[in-house]
RNA sequence: GCGGGCGUAGCCGAAUUGGCAUAGGCGCCGGACUUAGGAUCCGGUGGGCGUCAGCCCGAUGUGGGUUCGAGUCCCACCGCCCGCACCA
């Protein structure tokens, strides 16, 4: 085997690897454990093992964290590097809907699938410790996970969670009340809601996002800003359920500080931060006329209370039926009643149309602003005035307490529905000159009693202070993060560990009635043929009623047959990793404290698209943990980078289809597809533009080695960047060249010369050592490549290379090509993999040349170059470069005006 | 509208603190090997001039500014990408 033949070579290492279990990694106890080794946690955001295997776009991440863990276990690091598979979630349970294959067996036939093309990379994960989330010894700790947050609350005194029990005895000892009462004034009924309006898991009727494509309702994370599901786009609902919620908002304000923690890139902390919507402002009461209601208003601008000329609760505000007058007043304009006989029918109308209509639909109205008037009128707590009270769909009932004061002078939304419904509007804030409509910025305050003069600035928390005193108000904080809705009418999920006794009362399952395993039924299809208005019926209502039911004590409990989200399996993986086999605990406290020492996740690559989703949810389960004592880290993921796309060509014919790419001709820059003209555009690789690559051709043809490199090759991992099949041929010539430059093609022999480097060639190896381990750092590959194939040149005109040259060169290219590397490590005589290798140091002196091109300007403009000693002097390089002949032309024989020195490679002569 | 980011050669991209702009690769041009090559190997590749060592000039989206010196810092503008968006 003398010329490069990759396919051998690549199945040789990838069979040592596996038999001598060369990336096993022992936890603290084990056999082989070395305390004296600092740990590091490198982390692949794990994949849905989907029916399609992977494509070249797949792996960018992979290969980046594969290349920084093998560098880091050389630099005598104990590297923690895992996979596994979030394997819950719809395509299996889709699947199973059309051809009633359980959807156990397609993930399981996915999940080899992918091992197999996972291994084919020759990525150095340690797969003892590999999972799927839908393995029952993994589900039973996420059930775990789900039942304490069922059996705890959130102490606000604390800012953190703790266990019920501990609030329980707080409460019956007196030390607590509950709602302002005594806990034994409370009845079972009482004290049941109590609870559950504590519990970090509860159960509310709340709107939900019901999508019948799916057949299951959906988090707010999941619908997309069309009102249609993230996955497979279909159209999303608003409807009332009696769902399963997890009290992430109870986090909020730590969730978002603690952002602080972590080194993260900022556009994915902006997003974080924007989707908990943190803002300040006040609470403030309105009392109702003839009512002995109040309306509680959110606001961010308490300045502006004396313009506040009318309110509008949301449509699904619970107050709505309260105040809903009987009759219209004397004097309603008819455009306020929405062509109703009276309040009632018209609030009970509105209702109806603002839930008839999805999202999409509100949307496609332009925003135009619609509402009815309850024919009642609030008081303005600030100067007594009376002000209708209306509802419109503007207002969410999502967002602060569903209703709002209304300002058309200073909110653009409010100035629209004055106008539409012809109300006043009074100027608080000066605008400047001529200003009209409404306006938001800065000014002093008018028309606005004690505030008059006061910037807005100041104004706001007069206001707060003043709505204090009066006890209508209050300063407040809201944000725009809801509750986590977490109950999925789907089959295929960790079912939820709850029994409903006959009065209601929850019964959660005891840690040792886990795992709750998923029960078979024969049809997996969601119930989609219900009326508007019945209640989806989950895929586990047809379960057998064995299962269903479960008697107790001579007490029959049905089971909850809700099961949870797929982001559940995916919040916590990370830590079963550390400890993947552990049976006695989620993970064991010695591996946990090792692993995730110090920041947690030392380095975490993945997608962007999981920017508010899995890492939020992710983060808020952690410190959940972390509140009642399992977890030590405060942050699940000390560092996150997030890897660019792939991007291909996509070709649509004329009715906007996309066309495999692969069967697309190119002729003279038109394309065509079997004859027809199609036209070309450009997007993320994928399924969905039919553009994928797959990499089994290019592991024939040019090998694995030769595709990693050139992908770390195509530029910085965190930006996209377009595939180009005809780009690999460089770096596979890169690949052969280094192989010829260190093995004889006609004999096999090494090409290595015992005697040492002359100084130039020592000196760019240093060099290029130095470069390169400051690229691994930072994880910029792209250029580590570049060093490579620069070292390379200077190789392949000599006859032989200096052994220390090309022991130096195998231990820096083998992260990135592992095969080659370790081939090249043995040809170099060594009995051990180069995996384990030392990874080679670098000698400041040597890396620096003895001489260097010194740059001579004149005005900032480079006039000559002449060589120097690296250690030239200031006064030196001065003389030099002033009796430099081409300077003299710019002299003229006159003195310099200034002489800028930067030994020893720059001189600045300005002249006049 | 709000927030985050990006504009360098024909293309992908490099330039760590302001200091030789364009490393490295593709493509292209020329040559070698060859029946042939779209494989492989060697050389060239911003423009202009020149007898191959050379000389001159231009250029980092646009326009200003700071500086001896700006791709890099500051201001304004243009274009592109991403996220959020009736959030009170």
């Amino acid at each position: 085997m003398n010329a490069y033949d990759h396919q051998s070579i690549e199945a040789k290492w990838q069979r040592r690897w596996a038999e001598q279990g060369t990336f096993r990694v022992p936890n603290p106890g084990e056999p082989g454990f070395d305390p004296s080794r600092p740990k590091l946690y490198v982390l692949d955001m794990f994949p849905y093992p989907s029916g399609e295997g992977l494509h070249v776009g797949h792996p960018l991440g992979y290969i980046a964290t594969d290349i920084y863990s093998r560098y880091q276990r050389m630099r005598g690091r104990s590297v923690l590097h895992p996979m596994g598979f979030d394997a819950f979630g719809l395509p299996a349970e889709q699947y199973a809907v059309e051809t009633g294959v359980h959807p156990r067996l397609t993930t399981e036939r996915n999940v080899a699938n992918f091992t197999r093309q996972l291994r084919a990379f020759g990525l150095s994960y340690d797969w003892d410790r590999c999972f799927a989330t839908t393995d029952p010894g993994y589900y039973r700790w996420t059930q775990w996970i789900f039942l304490r947050l069922f059996h705890s609350w959130f102490d606000p005194d604390a800012g953190r969670a703790r266990p019920m029990a501990t609030l329980l005895e707080d409460l019956e000892a007196g030390r607590r009340l509950a709602g302002g009462r005594p806990w034994a004034d409370l009845d079972a009924a009482e004290r049941h809601a109590y609870l559950n309006g504590l519990r970090l898991a509860y159960i509310d009727e709340v709107p939900v996002n019901w999508c019948p494509g799916l057949g299951t309702v959906l988090a707010n994370e999941e619908v997309t800003r069309e009102g249609r599901s993230e996955r497979g786009d279909f159209p999303v609902y608003r409807r009332p359920l009696r769902q399963w919620m997890l009290r992430i908002t109870a986090y909020a304000e730590r969730l978002l500080a603690d952002l602080d923690l972590v080194d993260w890139p900022e556009s994915i902390k902006a997003m974080q931060r924007n989707w908990i919507g943190r803002s300040e402002g006040a609470r403030v009461l309105f009392p109702v006329e003839g009512s002995p209601e109040v309306i509680d208003v959110f606001t961010t601008r308490p300045d502006t209370l004396f313009g506040a000329t009318y309110m509008v609760l949301a449509p699904e505000h619970p107050l709505v039926d309260a105040l809903a007058a009987e009759v219209w007043p004397p004097g309603t304009p008819i455009g306020w009643t929405g062509g109703a006989a009276d309040p009632r029918q018209a609030a009970a109308a509105y209702r109806l149309r603002a839930s008839g209509r999805s999202e999409l639909e509100r949307q496609a109205e332009t925003r135009e602003k619609t509402g009815v008037f309850l024919g009642r009128v609030a008081v303005n707590p600030v100067n007594g005035a009376s002000i209708p009270i209306f509802l419109a769909d503007y207002v969410l009932m999502g967002y602060g307490t569903g209703a709002i004061m209304a300002v058309p002078a200073e909110d653009e939304r409010d100035w629209e529905f004055a106008e539409a419904f012809g109300l006043p509007i009074v100027r608080t804030v000066q605008p400047p000159e001529g200003w009209e409509g409404p306006y938001t910025e800065d000014g002093p305050a008018i028309n606005s009693g004690f505030l008059n003069g006061l910037r807005v600035a100041e104004a706001k928390p007069r206001m707060t202070a003043w709505l204090e005193e009066q006890g209508c108000g209050t300063a407040a904080v809201s944000y725009k993060l809801r509750d986590w809705l977490f109950s999925r009418q789907r089959y295929w999920g960790e079912p939820i560990p709850i029994l409903h006794g006959p009065g209601g009362e929850l019964r959660p399952l005891g840690d040792d009635e886990l795992p709750l395993l998923l029960p078979e039924v024969e049809d997996y299809r969601p119930r989609t043929d219900l009326a508007d208005d019945a209640e989806p019926e989950p895929a586990l209502g047809r379960a057998p009623d064995d299962w269903k039911t479960v008697a107790l004590n001579g007490v029959v409990y049905r089971r909850e047959l809700n099961t949870m989200p797929q982001w559940a399996g995916s919040c916590w993986y990370y830590l079963r990793f550390c400890d993947p086999h552990n049976r006695e605990a989620l993970v064991g406290a010695a591996a946990e404290r090792y692993w995730m020492g110090e920041r947690g996740v030392d380095l975490y690559v993945g997608g962007v698209e999981h920017a508010v989703l899995h890492l939020l949810y992710s983060r808020f389960w952690h410190k959940v943990l972390y509140d009642l004592g399992h977890v030590s880290t405060p942050e699940p993921f000390g560092r996150l980078f997030n890897q660019g796309y792939i991007l291909a060509d996509a070709f649509q014919d004329e009715r906007g289809v996309y066309l495999p790419a692969d069967e697309v001709e190119e002729q003279d820059g038109r394309f065509t597809y079997r004859g027809r003209p199609v036209t070309r555009s450009f997007g993320k690789m994928g399924k969905s533009l039919k553009n994928s690559v797959s990499p089994d051709e290019i592991f024939v043809e040019y090998g694995v080695d030769t595709l990693r490199l050139y992908e770390m090759f195509m530029g910085p991992l965190d930006s996209s960047k377009p595939w180009t099949t005809r780009d690999i041929v460089g770096v596979h010539r890169f690949v052969l060249r280094l192989w010829r430059a260190l093995i004889d093609p006609g004999t096999g022999a090494l090409r290595v010369d015992e005697a040492p480097a002359d100084p130039e060639l020592l000196a760019l190896t240093h060099r290029t050592i130095a470069a390169v381990t400051g690229d691994m750092e930072d994880l910029r590959f792209n250029t580590a490549v570049a060093r490579f194939f620069e070292l390379n040149n200077a190789l392949v005109a000599r006859e032989r290379v200096p052994r220390f040259v090309a022991e130096a060169f195998v231990r820096l290219l083998a992260p990135f090509a592992p095969h080659l590397g370790e081939e090249l490590w043995e040809r170099l005589g060594h009995s051990t993999s180069v995996a384990l290798a030392p990874w080679p140091d670098f000698d400041p002196g040597l890396a620096a040349e003895d001489t260097v091109t010194m740059v001579v300007q004149v005005n900032g403009k480079v006039r000559d170059r002449i060589l120097v000693p690296a250690g030239i002097g200031e006064e030196e390089a001065r003389s030099l470069a002033l009796g430099s002949e081409k300077v003299a032309a710019y002299l003229k024989g006159g003195e310099p005006r200034r002489v800028v020195v930067r030994p020893p490679n720059l001189v600045n002569i300005v002249v006049p």
